[in-house]
Parts: C-alpha cells; structure tokens; sequence
DNA sequence: CGCTTGCTTGGAGTGCACTCCAACGTTCTA
DNA sequence: TAGAACGTTGGAGTGCACTCCAAGCAAGCG
C-alpha cells in the first residue's frame, strides 16, 4: 500500500520519430491559421500571439491580408517550447533559449548549458516530490488504519 | 551519456522520526518568535502571518502584549504545510485541508482524499518530468555531438 | 450579398502566492 | 535608559503567466 509505484521509465531511444503523423500537412502545404495551431499545440490563439509578441516565437509568416500561417516548422518549435513549459522552466529563460537560436550556430555551448542547467533541475523536483510522497503516503496510511479500527469497532 | 539516472527511492518506511532534533526547545519551553519560526521553516515572517491571516495555520498563540509565541506544535504543521506546498497543492487546497483538521476527526474520509488525490497529481507531474528529462536528453546530446564534431575539424 | 465565424491590435485585467509599506508598539543589549 | 532590533496591523504592491476586451477587418458559405 505504501510501496512507491516506479515511474515507468520511458525506453531512452527516441523510438517516435516516425511512429506518428508529425505534422498534419506536408511540407509545402503547411499554412495553417492560429485556431488550428491553437487545436494542435493545446495553447490558446491568446499565448500563441502572446508567444510572438515576447520573442518566444520567431516571427510567423503572414497571409496577403495580415493573419498569421503558421508552418510545420512552428508547431515543431510549440512542441520543444511546451516540453520546455512542462519542465518548469520561466518564460524569461525560454526567450533567453530562443534568442540565442536566432543568433546562429555560435551559441551552441550557451544552449547546451542552459539545457543541460534545466536538466539539473528537473532532476531536483523529482527528487522533491518522490519525498513528499513519502510524507503524503504516511499520512494517507494513518488515515486508512483510523478508517479500519473504526470499522472493527 | 543519455541514460536517465534513477532518482534514488527513499526507503518508504520512514526511520527519521527519532534521528534528528524534531524540535528546538522541549514541549513546555516551546514558544518561539516569528523570526525563530522564519528561521527554522524557511518561510517568511511576512509568509506566517498570511498563512494565519488566510486560515492556513491554526490561530498562533500570542505573548500578554500580542505578539505572535508559536509551539512545536506549529512548527511540525508548518513543515507538514511546507511538504504540500512542494507537491504543488494550490494554496486554496491546504487552507481546504487545514479547515477539514479544524472540524475533527469526521472528516478523516474527506482528508484522505485530499491527499490521494495530490498523491495522483504528483505522480503525473513525476512522469511528465521523465518525459521532459527524454527530449532534453536529445537536445543536449545533440549539441554535445556538434562540439566533438568541430572540435575534431 | 449577407451572415456568421474568425483574425487583428494595444492595452487592460486576472489569479496566484506572496511581498512590502507605514506607523506604530515591544524587547533586548550596553 | 537609550538605542537598535524586532513585532504588530490593514491594505497596497509585485511578478509571473497568461487572459480578456473592444473595435474593426477578413474568410467561407448558401
């Protein structure tokens, strides 16, 4: 009962690079309007223009009349800035990460040490929360006992 | 390079009740400022008293001219308290759980929902960070590749 | 063509969890 | 007993990450 569940660790080989429909349409035909990444990404057309407005988007494509299309390539970059999101990452340092894409090719080691900053602390709140487990299930257990004396009684 | 390290699993039964000083000063010397409680739990005095103002702690003992005496009573609800802020229990839900201890022992049901429920949510949150862990992994691989590259040029 | 639905903008508003302020009273140390 | 350091309050302010609004074009359908 009180047996902490192993997290199933996910197979380390990225295995799911061609196991699903990456993108919706191929490339070429890749223009799709703001509700549609809003459907896609699972963010609101409010973040996405938000997204563009802080630099955490490069900037998207227009139509003749001024909407915006986004590409294939723009969902790919939602998908890496939501992982990002999940890590717990602030919005300042994921701009930060953005603007050194834009600079090119000589800010590899500047992203690589973010990154590999990020991954430190991914693994500090894992660690964090399989101790509050630990908290959480003892009390849960004193609640249950309580629960079974009661019952016997 | 890639292989997730395994977060090290606490042994679950819990064997630190007795190994360190549980308390500062034995009950009945127990009445601490707010700037020793600051001290001791890592919260703010500014923090102590919101969390009194909003129900979060019971209501704090007070000195004949009215300044705030906790006990070590307190201090073990706040470093309960502090555990649940780590899971990322919104605050509303432990003022929640708080309200629930103040009605007694027939909410013992109610309570241990409450904490199954943030038991479930932790769990998820684990293993969405195992995910993140899998693709920053990826990324970082990626520009540590670059680097042996040019540096092999 | 008209209608509905969708997209645009800058700027204001929201919710959360603190965090600080002013103006004062209390406690401790020399 | 002076002075520094600490404590009190209600209410206002902060930072983050959105979230919404109004007013006005744009796009798709019968």
């Amino acid at each position: 009962m009180t047996v902490i569940e192993s997290i199933p660790v996910k197979s380390t080989v990225v295995d799911l690079c061609k196991t699903r429909p990456l993108h919706p349409r191929p490339d070429g035909q890749d223009r799709y309007t703001i509700s549609e990444v809003s459907a896609l990404s699972g963010l609101t057309a409010h973040t996405l223009r938000w997204y563009e407005r802080i630099g955490l988007m490069p900037h998207v494509d227009r139509s003749h009349t001024g909407q915006r299309r986004f590409t294939n390539k723009d969902l790919d970059w939602l998908a890496f800035v939501s992982k990002l999101r999940l890590t717990g990452m602030p919005v300042a340092d994921m701009v930060r990460y953005a603007e050194l894409v834009r600079e090119g090719e000589h800010t590899f080691d500047a992203r690589q040490e973010l990154l590999e900053q990020t991954r430190r602390d991914v693994i500090t709140r894992m660690a964090e929360l399989q101790d509050t487990l630990a908290v959480l299930d003892h009390k849960i257990d004193f609640y249950a006992d309580a629960r079974r004396a009661s019952e016997r009684a």
